[in-house]
DNA sequence: CTGTAATCGAGACGGTACGTCCTGTCTTGCG
DNA sequence: CGCAAGACAGGACGTACCGTCTCGATTACAG
């Protein structure tokens, strides 16, 4: 049994060394910075060794931001049941997080290589955001189970609006007061309406 | 009487051209693919002339958004008093506009530029999020006024998880339902808690 | 009994392919344009099949000569027994081969070859130049036999003239007319100088 | 009065110092050594300015033959009207000059830079060759004035014929014996031929 | 008939140079 | 002095080639 190709294996050392100095650099000197002539020499690898796997220097971001090699743990919400503290604890995180410059700075690295192509942000939805939502709306749903949430609540918008408020302003290299966590959930949650209340109310 | 500066006054025109085909090609190529050099071009200006007013592509790209080049109809909220339908229709719209690809493409242009440089990113939000996040808070206020939304909302934070939540599907190239509007503004609205609505009813 | 040898034997398929390829490659794009990577493709080989069996691409090149893989067939004078004529036809042959531009061109990349390395020069000069040139030494010794030519005459200079004066115009990318040829063996035979054949006699 | 071009006019500097570079780097380490980048480099020089000016290395090369960067001083024949002495020490001093190895290397990646390209070559025959040929011819048409040579010698042919022969053993990487020198001439102006000598004695 | 060893095509590897493009500055001559 | 034009130094880009190094698949002699 074959793999049916022929010629040199991949050097798996190489794509190693590839990511973790794309990854180094980034962190160290950002993306505007970043050139695949320093990431080979740095990598201690020939230039074409880089391109010939990766179609660009974002692609290499892609991949980096898969494989883990930056962001490596992914902040997730706990599960203790309460939806409520849940999500309130895990935006907080996130809040907190973004609060080292350094965090932002890489965050909107990233952003702008997903926003110029499409493969970066591919990757980073179907790595960061898409888990993200996907846990946000189990999160949600959980709560829906315990009678917490409302059973016909739209938990997959709430998720987006939950992950976009948070990148809005990261994006915006606006500061993120802390409070901004409790004021997204509490809307979120109980709802800024006062007619709305009445009408369940009246159930 | 003049000015006390001596020699040929700025030209208007080249001002004027420099910016239209900034827009013209930010909106067509995207950021990655604008160079000062096309912009002069197809400007039909010296790169100096560029250089001269303007310290880099970046600073071009802010004085386009400010002087409204692009984007130039910003989206805002009606107001008719009915905060919901208000919000709802604007965030519709917002929606809406995003669906042509090429409005999602200059977006993310955008999104790109403000990622990557500190002045675009002012520009952006002082031309845009701020006055649609003033815009938005006003108009949440106005339904606090007519007591249609509780008195103790977080406006503010309502507004950014707003704007967020329609960014955050555009950068990462997802196309938006029109149901996320509806869902979105009927999770901050009404609220997704069951408990949490009787325990505030209670105080 | 064998060779001693153990193992696979060298593929004298391959070496023709390669050789082929090579000769061709040089005819149809010049030196410059020839490459290892070309030369495998071509042929149909993996790289290091050349590399295993010529140490450049020089090498092969040399090897194509010694093997008449290129020119090879060589114009060589006549030997009827009139110098002269012999010469004279062997003379217009060659610019008449020259006139090819065909010829012309792999005629100039050998050269170039032989220019830039000593191995193809060396090669060259054993294969073509050397075996011509003593063959016009041989024709022209004949001519001193039959009483056609000066027994002192510089037969080994008069050799290299007459190789150098086509070399020369074919590098120089001149057409050489074909009137050329009857000049030159004029000039050798007769000699261009009045007073000199007196001043000979008397010594 | 004006050229009618516009712009920053050519640097007059920088191509001095790209010349001088090209032939400091050629002497020092050969054709094969040179290359864009450390020809810009040791010139203090963009690349880009290399290439604005020049399609490619040849031509860099084939200026500084033109402008006397290399090979500065051309060795032309002495005009004392002795033709065959003029030709003579002009010759031997061809062959000293290339009895230095150095030289005679030069000469070769002067050869093979013209054998690839035809810009080089035009421009090395204009400089030299051209010269020299016309120099040869007058200088014989001058031992045919005062007498010395036949009025019907091929005297272009055998000016072809004395660069030729040189350059022949040159490219060939053969020691060039300072005899050869003798016996070009003699064969010339002689000629090898015995009848022809009979034919003119027996007047 | 079974190793063992050298070959084969294929193709990835670390490097060097290529020729292009872009940035931000400088220099022309015209208006 | 502004302007269009365009050359300048510098530096990154993505490609081509060099010569080396694995791969798995032959092939041929040795035991």
């Amino acid at each position: 049994m074959t793999t049916g190709r022929r010629g040199r294996a991949r050097s798996e050392q190489a794509r190693h060394a590839i990511l973790t100095a794309t990854a180094t650099l980034l962190a160290a000197s950002g993306y505007e910075q970043l050139s695949v002539d320093r990431i080979a020499t740095t990598a201690g690898v020939g230039k074409q060794t880089v391109y010939r796997w990766w179609p660009s220097k974002s692609a290499v971001i892609a991949e980096c931001l898969l494989d883990g090699y930056v962001l490596s743990d992914l902040i997730e919400p706990a599960k203790s049941g309460d939806a409520r503290s849940d999500v309130l604890s895990w935006l907080r995180a996130l809040v907190d997080f973004l609060d080292d410059p350094k965090n932002a700075a890489l965050f909107r690295a990233l952003a702008a290589a997903a926003s110029e192509n499409r493969e970066v942000s591919d990757r980073l939805y179907q790595r960061f955001s898409g888990p993200l939502h996907t846990s946000l709306v189990e999160c949600l749903r959980a709560g829906v189970r315990t009678g917490r949430i409302r059973d016909d609540a739209p938990v997959r918008a709430v998720a987006d609006v939950l992950i976009g408020a948070v990148l809005h302003r990261a994006l915006a290299h606006i500061d993120i007061p802390l409070g901004t966590a409790d004021g997204i959930v509490d809307a979120l949650f109980s709802g800024i309406a006062v007619a709305d209340r009445e009408a369940h109310r009246s159930r």
